[in-house]
DNA sequence: ACATGCGGGACTACCCGTTGCT
DNA sequence: AGCAACGGGTAGTCCCGCATGT
């Protein structure tokens, strides 16, 4: 959809609430009439929005994970792999990252009701029990106990990911986020070949 | 200044676009005409906002460096210790972390002027020059190298914070900063302690 | 007709146009296009509302002229007995009086075109017709004359019909509207008795 | 207030939902801000215009009253002087009767909320309560009993007062309105001249 | 004869950040 | 500092059109 497409570009510059659905009416060249007949209240947009930026992420996720499992057998190097994925994946950038719908929405919570919230948070979880499976299975293989929470551990490339979006568009600089994950990717190597 | 304190407190709620100066008039009971001989125009008071904010962050640096450099001796210690510090300062939580004016501003780049984003990113440059210092410091000492980049090691404390900030907010969990940045505590530990 | 049966129940409670058409279809659950197909315009559909309000008006008004014409012999009998059928049947209500589409309509005038408004003073003249009717031929069979203009003593009966709605509306009082045409009838005795 | 005046006329000529603010900013020629510091809802709008209303009309009666108390002394002609002073207040008229804004209000009932329903109904207990006490008066003196309901003769007045209202609006006759009052001052002399 | 999908665009009530007068 | 006003912007609704299908 164009629209949210459009949208999606908009509020990722000037926040939803500082997105006017004018402004997204003059970038589609659709009238507001068309607008809400797709979308009732500018709210059903921000969940439309949220579910497809969800729906990307996670499929690149899904994506790493198919090919590591595809290329990879030992655990470890299925952990590793993934990780370097998006490492290979941020390092491509020609321009800035466009931005990150997550941080948009986290950082104006009143805005958005439960619903929108719990797709925020879900997605979250889900990049939680996938990293969890990688690391608990490559403890499980190598039998050794990294000595950390694991939990917290699998949280970590979330947030490295969220907090370089942040940085990156804060002090405008593309290649930081590949050098965030790379630390992150250097972490989890020393966690694990210290045995 | 009460209208800052207000006025950040619903920013970090609503966005800097989605807090109105209506809402904190409402708040802090002053007037329009008041408010207006304070700050000519929204973002004056933006910047007024964004200033406070990181002089309020610079603090908690300055501080913790401060006992540091009166407490330890040994620069691994020192840069540990600057770390803890935080760690301490999150785990004292009592309630929610009540969120990130940087998180707020980069999230809506369109909205602020270079003067403001400046802030932002002389900040950010601050809290890396800061830890480019203790490491180095730690590298000459022990004469070891680290084998990673060192800038973006540095750097790397800021986007654990931004980060745990951004996923503490959207999973509601207050406890997940302290235990993020415990990692990159534990990280540094194991990249000096290899020698 | 349905759509006629809803809008009219609509338009009484929120004028015409505080009345949506979407009101309407949500209200007999056709669509948009259905609705159109019948009735090209909104200005249509008020134009069939009225007369379908004035034909049921005048059916009851024809009713009651069959049966004083059936059921008496004298002028005079004939129309206090025609008067006397409004009393009745505004003495049945078990409900508030639904309200007048003269009203609703006379109450915003600039909304309709000549034709939809010469349906109601249409109507409203052949109430005074059939009044006058009513009179003149008690007159001329009494031979004696009243002392007041017969026309505006014609008139009379609708006035106290709509000045009863409006302020059995207002006053939420549905025993209203058959007392005051009581006093309506009352007059026309002590005129005619005096003789 | 010329808001007020403005809005009052528009009122009686779209409907209150037929009336839309800027068409009250285009006559009166303030700008949206201002209107909405005055009045912060259309619905608020709505309360001050039928208090004005409702204000200016009780000033009518209370100044017939007053000119009735100065000049009668008999209970009868007091009532029969009040009901003079409209027919011939309403005689004087140039043009056609601007129209009652209570007819307005009560055709569109759904749109007031109860506040402004009790300002309507309860000028119209007002005038019953003022006819009452003329009534009361009157029957007393004379020592006679009408035979009819007191009270209901009392809000026949009123009544008489929308009913004609509304017919002079639908048959754009300004003279119908005082023809039709003179009515209910001779159903009063028919009545108490009896005796 | 009626339903559905998709739109058009002007309008609606109301809010916004701002300004000038006091 | 407060009161009143400004005027463009906000989300959302309105009546209506048109093409396609049954």
């Amino acid at each position: 959809d164009k629209i949210i497409a459009e949208a999606r570009s908009l509020v990722l510059k000037n926040g939803f609430s500082g997105t006017s659905i004018d402004q997204i009416l003059d970038r589609t060249g659709i009238t507001k009439g068309a607008f809400f007949y797709h979308f009732k209240t500018k709210n059903i947009l921000a969940k439309a929005l949220i579910e497809d930026f969800a729906n990307e992420d996670l499929g690149y996720m899904r994506k790493s994970l198919e090919m590591v499992n595809e290329k990879y057998d030992k655990p470890l190097d299925k952990l590793l792999a993934f990780i370097q994925y998006f490492i290979d994946m941020m390092s491509g950038l020609t321009e800035a990252y466009p931005g990150c719908l997550y941080i948009s929405y986290t950082s104006e919570p009143n805005q958005f009701d439960e619903e929108i919230k719990e797709v925020v948070s879900g997605t979250i979880l889900i990049w939680r029990n996938t990293m969890m499976k990688l690391l608990e299975d490559t403890v499980e293989d190598l039998g050794i106990k990294p000595g950390v929470d694991l939990q917290s551990l699998a949280d970590h490339l979330f947030i490295v990911f969220e907090g370089s979006f942040v940085v990156s568009q804060a002090l405008e600089d593309k290649d930081l986020i590949a050098n965030q994950i790379k630390h992150y990717k250097h972490y989890l190597e020393v966690l694990f070949k210290k045995a």
